[in-house]
DNA sequence: AACTCCTATTGAATCGATAGGATGTGTCGC
DNA sequence: GCGACACATCCTATCGATTCAATAGGAGTT
């Protein structure tokens, strides 16, 4: 009983041939006689060799796996339905082209740190500020990558959604049927915001929330806005600090399904009616928030086609085929029960 | 502007030292004078130098990340909770440990063709038949793994659930509120039952289901079985199938909450009043069973742990600490909405 | 001036496998 | 009997980095 790492020598001298010889048996038959190759089999097989992954890799200079670099820990990404969805996307493409996907979560909490422990052919980079050092670290390595949920770059592939016209959408709405006193339920930006200002979807989402808000005469001053890292509890928290307070918002427009459930477990602790006394919204879309009663209103992105349209892309920069492309995805306002005119 | 493929060599030659020096600069700061590290790091800046991931994995022996083995195709498997919320245990771990994951779908069909191509310290291996050849092919190349959702197996750590305990309780409940004219929506088992009967959690859980059964007088024989894909639309289907014919079922017993979705789909655009007229029950307890209408009754296991123990045993195993444990984690009824007396 | 000691640095081996070109052996034809 | 031609097999360089053991050089001591 071998301890389980044999190596191409070991085989090589069991069966009493070259190094080359035993490579040949495995991946080229035909430059081998069948006898030596049965008995080269036959000693790997005896051994336990198999040829290491690593090695193959290093020669190869390719590891067939593509690497997903997220903002935050696996424990906390894979609660938010959101990236389910999205890597699902990917994983499809990743099923027909042979990858396989690598979850690569921030060491330490620094995505930086991350990347060189990945073994991957390329990556796909999660809801990162475009300029924040990931970006140049992985043009100077010469890994092929593609932006998710960032800023449109030059010189980077990248998937957008049209986050600044959903969030217009469903700003409008809730201003069209009336509602006054707006309460913003967003993500939380990281700590850097009062020196470098808002980022990526975030800063697009608020820019169509002041769209809307300037074509009714209003400006972000008269929105309450509470941010928070984005789970349900969180969203629940926040809510109850929104609605505390002299004149509370008749509407409580959220940046992410998940704090919308949380905005609506909170309203229903207090025993306010949605949508009857306060309306929400969310946005993603997420297929939870058809079942989630009061069934939400929300805007709608295309998350498994991000997730498609990102593989798809970072897979041509790898086969060195493609220029860059940019692709920006649009989204809809589906509205459901969880709105009505104030009261 | 280089290729973004600069070697150590290239650096060592640009900062006139050798690679031992260039190494040391990066790994091993105090083996090194202060200037030469300096003008290696500058070297390796203007090159756009940095340590290659495989070089050093493969001198190191160790890879830094798990695989997880998957049954079906990412796209599929990440269409159903269970796996997402399975991955979250895992990755709670892998957060705390510093360890990627590496999600592995077949290769062309073969969960054995794909395990090469897996650059990993070990594998979780979910929902296999544990002796189908994977896992003598991983205990041949020695590389540690987890089962999960298998079978109980000497000589391999694993993570079981009571899926005979759990689909015993959910049954006898049923036949407690008095259906007697049951249906199993089951969870396809592939092509080889008829060679080599059922295995692992679907076997148990079928065999707790005979359980109940003999206790009120019944057997397998007396129920409608339906062995479909596990996903929502295929539940549907077969859900309209099994209330086809004379005397159809008063209650459907599924496997997986996700089918149940499916039965309770099919039953409402069959004009039948659930649980009023046929009740339905599922197996997971997946956060949107509890907000799906009617609430769904079912058995809960407790996937994440599942997933954390799955991660820790393997972690274990890695470090060469642990003896193959075994841990068998308890399920619990849920009774909601969806289940009542019959008609 | 010679000797020791220490430190920065280097050479070479190692981790495993792959593949292009060279070598050796055997068979066939003339 | 000798040259040509296949075919099997081997040698060695390569993929990139790490690290142990060895060395060169300088400083310090007597």
């Amino acid at each position: 009983m071998p301890s389980g790492k044999a190596t191409s020598s070991d085989v090589a001298a069991a069966a009493g041939v070259s190094r080359s010889a035993v490579s040949f048996a495995f991946n080229n038959p035909q430059r081998i006689s069948v006898a030596t190759r049965e008995r080269i089999l036959a000693a790997a097989e005896e051994l336990g060799y198999a040829p290491s992954t690593l090695g193959r890799m290093l020669q190869a200079g390719t590891t067939g796996s593509i690497g997903v670099l997220l903002p935050q820990g696996l424990g906390r990404i894979l609660e938010n339905p959101y990236y389910s969805r999205f890597l699902m996307g990917a994983g499809q493409v990743c099923d027909q082209e042979g990858y396989t996907l690598l979850l690569t979560p921030p060491l330490q909490d620094s995505v930086l740190k991350a990347i060189p422990y990945a073994a991957v052919d390329g990556f796909i980079v999660c809801g990162l500020e475009a300029d924040r050092g990931e970006v140049a670290e992985l043009t100077r390595r010469g890994i092929p990558f593609v932006l998710i949920d960032s800023d449109r770059l030059e010189g980077a592939p990248s998937v957008e959604v049209d986050d600044r016209g959903g969030a217009r959408e469903v700003a409008r709405y809730l201003l069209d049927l009336g509602h006054r006193r707006l309460a913003v339920l967003s993500m939380d930006p990281g700590a850097e915001v009062p020196v470098r200002g808002y980022r990526g979807p975030l800063a697009r989402r608020l820019a169509g929330i002041a769209d809307a808000l300037t074509d009714f005469g209003l400006t972000m001053a008269d929105v309450r806005l509470a941010e928070v890292p984005v789970t349900r509890s969180e969203g629940y928290r926040a809510t109850v600090g929104l609605m505390s307070g002299d004149e509370p918002p008749t509407a409580v427009l959220a940046l992410s399904d998940v704090l919308a459930y949380g905005a609506v477990d909170a309203l229903q602790e207090l025993a306010i009616k949605v949508p009857a006394e306060v309306s929400v919204t969310g946005f993603d879309d997420l297929a939870e928030s058809s079942w989630f009663r009061p069934r939400l209103t929300t805007v709608r992105q295309p998350i498994v086609t991000k997730g498609r349209m990102a593989a798809d892309f970072l897979i041509s920069a790898i086969r060195g085929e493609a220029q860059h492309p940019h692709q920006t995805l649009g989204t809809s306002l589906i509205v459901r029960e969880s709105t009505a005119k104030p009261a």
